[in-house]
Order: C-alpha cells, then structure tokens, then sequence
DNA sequence: TTGAAAGCGCTAACAT
DNA sequence: ATGTTAGCGCTTTCAA
C-alpha cells in the first residue's frame, strides 16, 4: 500500500507554503507566479495526490456527497432508482452513497445517523415501513442536521420534509378502470395492506369498481408483502376465488404470482387478465407481456434530486426554509397484451 | 434543520472538559465519577448529540467504513452482492458504501478515488471492464493507501491485491458437461468474449466439449454483451444454427435469449435445452425451471469480507503484508427441467 | 506574490 | 478524578 500524501508534503517538496499549495490545486484565483503553479501540479501529480476530503469536509461544511437508503437493493425498483439517483447526482458534482436498510425499520435510523455523522450534505430515505415507524427514526429525523427527503414512500404524518411519490391512489384506479372496461367485473387484487403505498392502491381499485356499479368484495383483496414468496402464497388463494382478472400492485408480487399461475398451468390471459404494477423482470420475460402500471423511475429520480437541490440551494444562501412540499407524480397505465376483453 | 451539536458544547454545558466528555461517551476506561458520567450522557441525549464521525476518523484514522464499486446495481448478480456484503460489514461493525460505476471503466477510477478520499478503511472492486482497462485505474490502484479486494471480476496481470472470484471455466465446463450427458451433441453458449469471464467459461464449454469427442464449431459460440438486448440479439442467431441446446452465461443473456425463444414460439425444454447462469430472474419464473449453473453469492461475500479483514487486522497489527491470494470459488450446477434427454 | 495563524470536531498523550 | 496541549489535513482570513 501506497503511503497517504498530504498538502503540507507537497508544500515542503516545493518550497512553498501549504496555504498557496491549497490554493493552486483549488484553481482558486490567487497570485502565484505560473512557473510555481506548474510546480506544484506536477508534483502534485508525480506523487499522487489526492485531497482529504474528510479534512476538507471538516472545515468548509460540506462534502458535496449525498446518501440514499433503501429498504431492498436487491428490488429492481429500488435498484433502479438508486442507478438513476447516482447518475443525476454525479452530473450535479454530488457523489452518492447508496445503504440498505434490509427492510428492517431500526436500520433505517441507523444508516440515517451513519450518513450524517459520516459528512453527507443531505439524504434521500425510503423507509422501511411506513405504518409503526418507530419512535427512534421519527426522533432523529426531526432532530437532523441536514435536508432529506422521504422517496416513494412516506411516513404518515411526518410533514416537514419534502415528499416525492406517485399517486397510488390513482395506479390503483388505472389499473381496475382498465380492466372493468375489458369486461371484466370479478377483479382480484393483491396488495400489502400494512404498507401506504398498498393500501392507497387498494383505495383506487375500489374507487374504480364503485365507479362501474360494481360491488366490492373482500374475499377479492388479497394481502401479500413485498416479497416473491408471499406473491406465490396469494395466488394460491386466488384460485379458490372466480375472478376473471388480477391486479398486482408490485413487481415482486407479480412474479409470485405468474410463476404460481404457471405451475397451474394457467395462462395469461386465456385464464387470467393481468394488469401488473412495475413490473419490468416480467415485461421482458413475458410472451405475451404484461400491460401494468408504470412508475416513471427517470421521473422519481429528478424529482428527488430537484427538491435535494432545491434545499441545499436555500440553505447555502442563507434563506428562509420554504415550506415542505409533497410532490405527487402520476403513474401510467401500459397497455400490452395480458388482458383479454370479455366485452 | 436542527444544529449540529459538537462534543464542545456538551462539555461547556456540563461544565467539564472535552476530554472527559469524549472519554465517557465513547465509554472508555476514565476516572470520570459516576455522576457526572451520567450527567454527561444525559446532557449528550437531550440535545440530540451525534459524534461527528469525519472528526474522529480524521485522527484515529480509521472509520470503519468500507466501499464497494459495482458495475451495474440494476444486475440482479450485483444488487444481491452488494446487499450480502453490506450486511456482513455490518455484522463486524462495518458501515459499506455502495457506489455504481454504470460499466464505464473511466467511473472505476473515479469512484476508487472518492470513495478512498472520503475515507474508506478499504474497498471491494468489481471492474466494469477486465480487458482494456482504463491506465488511469491501474496506475490508481498501485498506489492506493488502502487495502482493496477484486470481486467476481480480475483485471488480468494485476496481481499485487487479493482476488476473489468464482472458477469460471468450470461454470462453462459443468454447463456443457451436463447437456452433453443428456445426449445433446450441437450445443451453443453465448457468451461475452469482451470479458474475462465470458472467454474463460467459452474455454469450460469448450473443454468438456473436447472431452466428449465433439468438434467444437464456432459457429455454435455466439458472443453477445452483459445485457438484455445482446442476449435477444444472439439468440436470433441461434435460429441461424442447428443447436438443440444453449448455455447462457449469464442471468441477462438468459433473460433476453428466453424472451426471443418465446416470441418465436420455441418452448423449454421442448425446442431447446438452455443451461443459464446464475440466473435468479428466470429461475422464479419459469416453469419448467432452468437448470442453472448457480454461484452463491453469499459464498462470494463472506470471502471477500474475510480477505478484507485479513488485510485490515493485518495493517492495524502493523504486521508484513502477506502474498496477494487468489481464492477461486466452485460455481455448482443445480438441475431442475430444463434440459431434454436425447440420449 | 506569498505565508502565518487559527480553527473545523475530535482524540490521545501527558500533566495536574 | 479531571484538564491542557497538540495535532489529524485542510481552508481561510489577514498580514507581510
């Protein structure tokens, strides 16, 4: 391993002091002759430089870094909204440290003060569990030094920070109203019922059945976490009912579904219609491929990273803190070849 | 946005020193009296006081964190890598940073940097390319002041860092063994020959082939990039040769190769026998499953942690470095129903 | 044109 | 049982 150098080694080397060292290898405007620039930058070089940014950091107060914890990387929606996060920060000059909570709402907290203690100027949460958040996340956002910003999902009640999401409300809707109007009048939907986002989704199926003069019935909702297994243990329910159609309202729940359709040997859409949510592993997959929900990742990023900037921005100058907004993106339905119309 | 709350301010409101307030907090041996241990904890709760991490790290030059570089956090092989890996460096009291170079070798050299100058401990590197290697990342790799261990992917001839990585000629070999014990004689594997580990499991496949008498044709070895569009591509040449059985090397090329078969109406094992890697996406869909060759990921991860942490204790102890380790791991075929018995 | 000095928030010897 | 001092590597007045 190659020895740390620092500014003061270099300023020895050179015959000049750490402070016009700083300066040159800052570009900052400053009067050193050229020749002594050029000094300092090629030795600079030779010796492989490299600024401590922990001990910059530590006297301008800021590390022009930013963190994002999400609660499953291994989830191609968050996966993909960490790849887009990372690419729109770095085009900003931020780089972005990316945790993972593992779902568990205690290591959001965690990773929270990790962040911040390790110098981000703000951070991007998407927390593990909207409902019992506990006490401890709720304490410490409140008490943070820096801007966040809740993604995707939020806390219920938690107003002063910014909030970028997509109306589930209205996915919900998309999805059923797409369907009713194939025919379809016996829709199941798979849903998490201990999560916001489920249950507003849920919320926007129903507004759709009502919508259509059709009754409600619970046996039709169908509760699955967001994980595959639970999806595979639902469909399994769904086969006692008579429904027509399905609507899964995540990519995971999705693909525990169709793979236990499969086993079946039902297929979409002889057997069923499917609206899916997200679902970009079993887009591809798919002959035919599934209509779903989209939720523009490009657009989540950007709003995020907007209302980051917006904040950092307001702070650097010194001005009063605009009021928290919630920002609520429209998802859209993709119409492909998984529905049949029974009409 | 509350302020930041410094060790200082705690001591002047308690009245003691900022060393007995250090010393207390971080729970090390003092002669502090209990009273005021207490007094000081509290005092610490009340205002929310975080230990400014980029400080301590600033002298104790150490900061428990680690980095890791991966070429596409949108890969399935990745995000379950950086998730096992994260979990255990936080087992062993270890934050990880995960950072995403977006397969662009020049982001390696970028990301290697910042991740060192905001004051990683060490770090894990998967290259986004093993062959033309970017001189800027090599020439930053030898002389870096931290241990770094190469994931999954080695850049040929740099052999001065651990290296931990699956045996990819035996994944190609068991792959092309298994097919040729079901009697399967004109066997295609599509591969990515810009990679190490795409020509080294081409070299497994061939192997097995020559072991089993057969000409290897080139015709039969289709080279397709790590994604989903280059796997679709080859496998319409596929349709071009006469093969009753395809390897995939890698999840990817399955998923896009899968997609073409199914839009052509071709079906597995019916039509092809395919042998996918790694291939987790596919593997839940599919019914039948896909016989895969599987690398365990946690596998992957626990020995990168442990050469990790080799170096790390080493570099504390102040101990002589040992000789730079290739651990090469055993990829392992798992058998499901993909594959039709010619014999 | 350049440099000295102070300080970011913390820890670690060394006094007291 | 507690405090002083110095310093990690850097930036930033301010003085020369």
């Amino acid at each position: 391993m190659a020895p740390k150098v620092t500014l003061k080694e270099i300023a020895r080397e050179v015959g000049l002091s750490p402070t016009s060292v700083s300066l040159v290898l800052n570009n900052k405007p400053c009067k050193v002759s050229a020749e002594n620039k050029k000094l300092i930058k090629d030795v600079a070089r030779k010796k492989h430089y490299v600024p401590n940014q922990i001990a910059r950091s530590l006297v301008t107060q800021h590390s022009h870094t930013l963190g994002l914890v999400v609660p499953n990387i291994e989830s191609r929606f968050f996966s993909s909204l960490a790849k887009n996060l990372e690419v729109r920060c770095r085009e900003r000059g931020y780089a972005l440290f990316i945790t993972n909570s593992d779902g568990i709402a205690t290591n959001d907290a965690e990773l929270v003060r990790l962040l911040v203690n390790r110098g981000v100027d703000g951070l991007f949460l998407v927390v593990s569990d909207e409902l019992g958040s506990d006490a401890r996340l709720l304490e410490d956002l409140t008490q943070l030094p820096v801007p966040y910003v809740m993604v995707d999902r939020i806390i219920e009640g938690l107003t002063t920070c910014d909030r970028v999401r997509f109306n589930n409300d209205l996915g919900g809707y998309l999805a059923c109203k797409h369907l009713v109007e194939h025919g379809h009048r016996r829709i199941a939907c798979i849903a998490n019922l201990n999560s916001n986002t489920g249950r507003e989704r849920v919320a926007g199926y129903t507004r759709a059945l009502g919508e259509a003069g059709i009754a409600a019935d619970p046996e039709l909702v169908l509760q699955s976490d967001y994980y595959i297994a639970d999806g595979y243990g639902a469909a399994a329910r769904l086969m006692q009912a008579d429904a027509t159609a399905v609507i899964a309202t995540s990519d995971n729940i999705a693909l525990g579904l169709l793979k236990h359709l499969y086993e079946q040997g039902k297929r979409v859409p002889r057997d069923y219609s499917v609206v899916s949510y997200d679902n970009s592993a079993a887009d591809i997959l798919f002959e035919p491929a599934l209509s779903s929900i989209e939720q523009n990742v490009e657009e989540l990023s950007e709003a995020a990273i907007g209302a980051m900037l917006g904040r950092l921005e307001e702070y650097r100058a010194g001005a009063e803190p605009a009021r928290a907004q919630e920002l609520l993106l429209r998802p859209r339905l993709v119409v492909k070849d998984s529905v049949t119309n029974l009409a």
